[in-house]
RNA sequence: GCCGAAGUGGCGGAAUUGGUAGACGCAGCGGAUUCAAAAUCCGCCGCUGGUAACAGCGUGGGGGUUCAAGUCCCCCCUUCGGCACCA
């Protein structure tokens, strides 16, 4: 029987069965058990675009890893799956395949959920949700109506890109170079009403919490910090002539009040719009700058436009008059719409003074450094100069007393700023949830009765590449309040919304009676692990972090932060090739149609072919996997070809999980390879097992005492690499020394065969969470009758650990010279002694005086001599 | 532009707390096995010099701290992620 299995690794085979099993047995439905320690890991979930693809199948085996670790460490753990099913991409395969977004997104989640199972993770199944059904998305209506009536929620005028040959908004990936993806017409900025929830009402909390999050990436935070953007400063009230409204502005710098010399407005303004009513040259010019896309992005590349508005504000301290300039650099959208310019201590500013030859009057003396304010903004705090009663002070005394002297003269407030803004939630799409808000006959707003929840989205439309289909049909929006007639909202929810909470649902997934049920939520809240890409470092995780909170106000959960621990995993990438044509134009083709015919001496890719037509491709190199490059690799051909087992094991030990991932046909052979040795090396064994096996491990020769060292080191370090460090590829290439170690270890006594079973029996253990189909089939090949799944993982027998000898490395000046053996007892100086005895160190030591001698203990001893 | 990362052999990567740079794997080269091939097994494999022992150089570039720097500090370059309507 043992010859059977030897050269028969058929992973087809052994994972069908396996999966089988699982399904049959409900191996991962889990339910609260009180007595047992909770662990709950979550990846993010994925958007049913069709198909998996290895950032997918990295990120769930990740999950799934975690996941199987810790069961084995005796926990209940909870891994669920679902569908982020809301979203733009389903709108547009709608139009191109004719058919509904529903349909198209249900089909997609089938075959998706098939190729999960395939991969054998072991998810709840009985927990699946989708976010686009009514049993999901009515908490969320729901939830959204109680966060209008605590006040959470209001409607403002914000500014969306319109086409206007489609006559449809435009999310900011469907304007390129400023034109509509489809139609080619030039983007305008339309001010549209739209929903938004006060998220900076919870901006401190927000940021403070953050330094609970001991188990997040220190850079996840930071970029969450600078997000939310905590600055203090002073609000001020400039007077304009002629005007009763003051302007009002927010400076983190009132140090540098003296130094302003002219003020900016965005074009939507209403100082900016007064202006233009009677001067067409300037309503000209705001009209140009109106249409500008406002992404944060361009807006900071954009050359810096302005034009006066005729209107002046008075200094406050000064009385000075300083001219009020348009400027396309301030957006309405932010603060007031309107900011004090400083050009010599701001660089903006700046270059905005400089293009427009206005002032720039220095206030500040800079601590240290030569400054040419001809060339550059000092931004340095410093010594405050020619600042009337101000001059003389520090940066820091001169905000107090300026801020102090506005404050008396009503004309200034401290204040503290986030540069964080309230999220709009309202997009004008088809394919998402309805905002349950209703429009009454007067104008006014009501959230949708709790009892008429939820706001169905219909799910058999036709789409025209246009409009909703449920703006467009008239009587969809009829409804009744109070037996008046009244209108649905028809704009649905930012589909943040959905992936802002979903974590939740899944401790209740099947609950009928409302959002959450507590006592589960509160059971399984928070994850103790999150694993999902870094794209998602501040948006999704703030907006969770900020449901989360919602949730526990709203008295659903009793915890403030949602996700305890989080693992950002890096992108997955592959080889590209691609022909350039005689005009330039340039074809990709996928590297699963490319031969590659010639390699130089280094093995680098000289020559490669397309085996289609044998013509000649040129090498793109490494890039991240897409369509635009159709470098994709279909996880599901991989699984065919080598088998879940081995594609999980390539993609954990081919790259640390925050690092980029690079696709290696030969590097996913290489791993195959290695399960068939652990296959045939478990074979081998169990050929031999019926043979008398002695684990009395009291008297081993120096040899049998090295090996067992080694497994326990081993055991030791690949739990450290899984649990603390989750470097599963350092854990993987551990498990991989040892092998080739046990490949070369004897059988020939029942204590040989002792340790080699407690070695395979931690092989496979350790192998479980990474290749769990392999290792269930070796686990009872090694005649264990319990399910891998739930069995101990390996101790580590401290005893084993211990060394009778230390390899102590010898430098003279830091440069290594020697490697000594000494007995482990030895003490310090006679360590130092048999290191300056050293044949090659007496080389170096050779006419020169020891200076020094550092020895650290158990390493190395450095002997520093001239 | 702003915020956050990364850069180590031919390639992916390792070096966890400042202490032997290159573990493990891929590719390549040599050998064994085979009628042959595949598979498998054994060995070599940073660069330069040397038969070798060994020596010099070497972690994106430039400077610095230290007995000792891939690791810490300063400046710079390149690539990647995010920038609020892709998810």
């Amino acid at each position: 029987m043992s010859k059977v299995i030897q050269d028969n690794y058929d992973p087809a085979q052994i994972e069908a069965a396996v999966q089988q099993r699982w399904e049959r047995d409900k191996v991962f439905e889990v339910s609260e058990q009180q007595d047992k320690e909770k662990f709950y890991c979550l990846s993010m979930f994925p958007y049913p675009s069709g198909k998996l693809h290895m950032g997918h199948v990295r990120n769930y085996t990740l999950g799934d890893v975690v996941a199987r670790h810790q069961r084995m460490q005796g926990k209940n753990v909870l891994q669920p799956m679902g569908w982020d099913a809301f979203g733009l991409p389903a709108e547009n395969a709608a139009i191109q395949n004719e058919t509904a977004p529903a349909k198209w997104t249900y089909q997609n989640i089938d075959y998706m959920r098939n190729q999960l199972k395939s991969l054998g993770f072991g998810y709840d199944w009985s927990r699946e949700v989708a976010t686009c059904q009514p049993e999901y998305y009515r908490w969320e209506q729901w939830f959204f109506t109680k966060l209008y009536e605590k006040g959470l929620v209001y409607k403002k005028n914000a500014t969306v890109n319109w086409d206007p040959v489609d006559q449809t908004v435009l999310a900011n990936e469907q304007v390129i170079d400023g034109r509509g993806w489809r139609s080619g017409a030039k983007v305008e900025q339309k001010e549209i009403p739209q929903w938004f929830i006060k998220i900076t009402a919870y901006a401190d909390e927000l940021l403070q919490d953050l330094d609970q999050l001991e188990g997040w990436p220190e850079q996840v935070k930071t970029m969450q910090r600078n997000w939310i953007g905590r600055s203090e400063g002073v609000e001020i009230d400039f007077s304009v002539q002629d005007h009763d409204q003051p302007l009002t502005v927010y400076t983190t710098r009132p140090d540098t009040l003296y130094g302003v010399t002219y003020m900016a407005v965005a074009a939507q303004h209403p100082l900016a719009q007064e202006a233009a009513a009677n001067h067409p040259e300037l309503a000209a010019f705001i009209d140009s700058i109106k249409n500008a896309k406002m992404a944060e992005a361009e807006l900071a590349t954009i050359d810096k436009k302005g034009m006066p508005t005729g209107f002046y504000a008075k200094h406050p301290l000064t009385g000075e008059a300083i001219p009020i300039w348009v400027a396309n650099f301030v957006l309405m959208d932010y603060g007031s719409g309107a900011v004090m310019a400083v050009p010599a201590h701001d660089q903006r500013d700046w270059e905005f003074a400089t293009a427009y030859s206005l002032p720039i009057k220095p206030v500040i003396d800079p601590a240290a450094g030569e400054h040419d304010i001809n060339t550059a903004a000092i931004t340095e705090k410093g010594t405050v100069i020619d600042s009337g009663p101000y001059s003389g002070m520090s940066s820091e005394a001169a905000f107090d007393a300026i801020a102090a002297a506005l404050a008396e003269q009503g004309i200034g407030r401290r204040q503290v700023n986030y540069r964080l803004r309230d999220w709009g939630v309202s997009r004008q799409r088809y394919w998402g949830a309805p905002i349950p808000m209703l429009k009454l006959a007067d104008g006014s707003s009501a959230p949708v009765p709790a009892d008429q929840l939820p706001v169905i989205l219909p799910e058999d439309v036709v789409m025209n590449g246009t409009q909703s289909p449920i703006k467009a049909d008239p009587e969809w929006r009829k409804t009744t309040y109070n037996g008046a007639p009244a209108e649905h909202e028809t704009d649905t929810f930012d589909t943040f919304m959905e992936s802002s909470w979903y974590y939740a649902r899944y401790c209740s997934a099947n609950f009928h009676d409302g959002m959450l049920d507590p006592e589960q939520a509160n059971y399984w809240l928070p994850v103790d692990q999150y694993i999902g890409g870094i794209e998602h470092a501040i948006l999704h995780l703030l907006y969770a972090r900020f449901f989360h909170k919602l949730l526990r106000d709203t008295g659903l959960v009793n915890s403030d932060e949602p996700f305890k621990r989080l693992l950002t995993q890096g992108m997955v990438l592959a080889d590209s090739y691609f022909r350039e044509d005689a005009s330039g134009k340039i074809t990709w083709f996928s590297p699963v149609d490319v031969d590659i015919v010639e390699r130089d001496s280094k093995g680098r890719i000289v020559k490669a072919v397309l085996r289609t037509d044998g013509e000649e491709v040129t090498y793109g190199g490494m890039t991240k996997m897409s369509k635009s490059k159709n470098n994709g690799i279909d996880p599901q051909m991989m699984i065919d070809k080598y088998g879940a087992d081995t594609v999980r094991l390539f993609m954990m030990f081919a790259a640390p999980p925050e690092a980029t991932l690079e696709w290696s046909d030969s590097g996913v052979e290489g791993a195959q390879r290695f399960l068939r040795r652990v296959w045939r090396l478990v074979g081998d064994y169990v050929a031999v097992a019926d043979q008398e096996h002695s684990s009395d491990f009291s008297e081993l020769s120096n040899a049998q005492e090295d090996l067992r060292r080694e497994v326990h080191r081993t055991i030791e370090k690949v739990s450290d690499d899984m649990g603390r460090r989750q470097n599963f590829n350092t854990a993987i290439a551990a498990i991989m020394e040892l092998l080739n170690r046990l490949q070369k270890a004897e059988l020939n006594s029942a204590v040989d065969r002792g340790i080699m079973r407690e070695a395979l029996d931690a092989v496979v253990l350790m192998l479980a969470p990474v290749t769990p189909h392999l290792s269930e089939v070796l686990w009872q090949q090694l005649g264990h009758q319990d399910d891998i799944t739930f069995a101990a993982w390996p101790a580590v027998d401290s005893s084993a650990l211990v060394a009778s000898s230390i390899l102590v490395v010898v430098q003279v000046n830091g440069k290594v010279r020697s490697k000594i053996n000494v007995d482990a007892e030895t003490d310090k100086d006679s360590v130092i002694a048999a290191a300056v005895a050293d044949e090659n160190v007496q080389r170096f030591l050779a006419d020169k005086t020891i200076r020094k001698q550092i020895y650290v203990p158990g390493k190395l001893v450095n002997i520093v001599a001239n």
